[in-house]
DNA sequence: CTCCCGATAT
DNA sequence: ATATCAGGAG
């Protein structure tokens, strides 16, 4: 495929950038990440870690306390509540360990497909099309997709991208999408792809 | 569709 | 000073 193709001159080792030791470690991670950026969630889940070592600890953690702890990552009341709630639920209907389907890791609190595809990949090397706003952005400004349906590009991702690229190509959209097809202001003219992209042959029509 | 919230780019 | 960024639940 040739965006992936290209794209991995640029970003050889494409891989997620959340810190984690442990795989629910990645899941609560990946739960703080919810709008917000891995380089914050990245400096608050160390200490984090430290301070609750097991499930049990966060199962346990008093509310108010992890929302402190929490809190530069914003959401933090939604995200205290759903890290705290799907600890417990981890640990009593799954003895602690995380499952291992899309379907069962979306009852858990905070965890949509978003998430759930970010385990799969990472925990349980399953290809899988993360679909997060990076993705979506360049997708649409590509062309892969017209849509800001996270789900449908999800679903029209997985024909366009071989199934073997699928964790690849999502994380060079990550990648790809901070360091040059960024929301603000992207670097349309250093774009190594823009030869393919619908949204720079639009713009120098102008 | 609205609400949840802090950090950072502008 | 404020618009913008970044997913999920109800």
């Amino acid at each position: 495929m040739y965006v992936v193709e290209k794209l991995l001159k640029l970003y050889p080792d494409p891989k997620c950038t959340l810190k984690y030791n442990k795989p629910y470690e990645l899941l609560i991670a990946t739960i703080l990440a919810a709008q917000s950026t891995d380089e914050r969630v990245n400096k608050i889940t160390p200490k984090l870690f430290k301070k609750y070592p097991s499930l049990e600890h966060i199962a346990n953690a008093d509310l108010e306390e992890l929302e402190e702890d929490i809190k530069s990552v914003g959401f933090y009341k939604n995200k205290a509540k759903n890290i705290k709630e799907t600890a417990k639920l981890l640990l009593e209907k799954y003895n602690g360990m995380l499952p291992d389907n899309i379907e069962e890791l979306t009852t858990l609190k905070g965890v949509g497909r978003k998430t759930a595809n970010v385990v799969m990949a990472n925990i349980y090397g399953v290809p899988s099309v993360i679909v997060d706003t990076h993705c979506m952005r360049l997708s649409n400004r590509i062309g892969f997709v017209s849509s800001k349906d996270p789900d449908k590009i999800e679903i029209e991702l997985r024909k366009i991208v071989p199934r073997d690229m699928y964790t690849v190509f999502s994380n060079l959209m990550v990648y790809h999408g901070r360091a040059v097809c960024k929301a603000r202001k992207p670097k349309c003219n250093e774009c190594v792809i823009n030869n393919v992209c619908d949204f720079y042959s639009s713009q120098s029509d102008l």
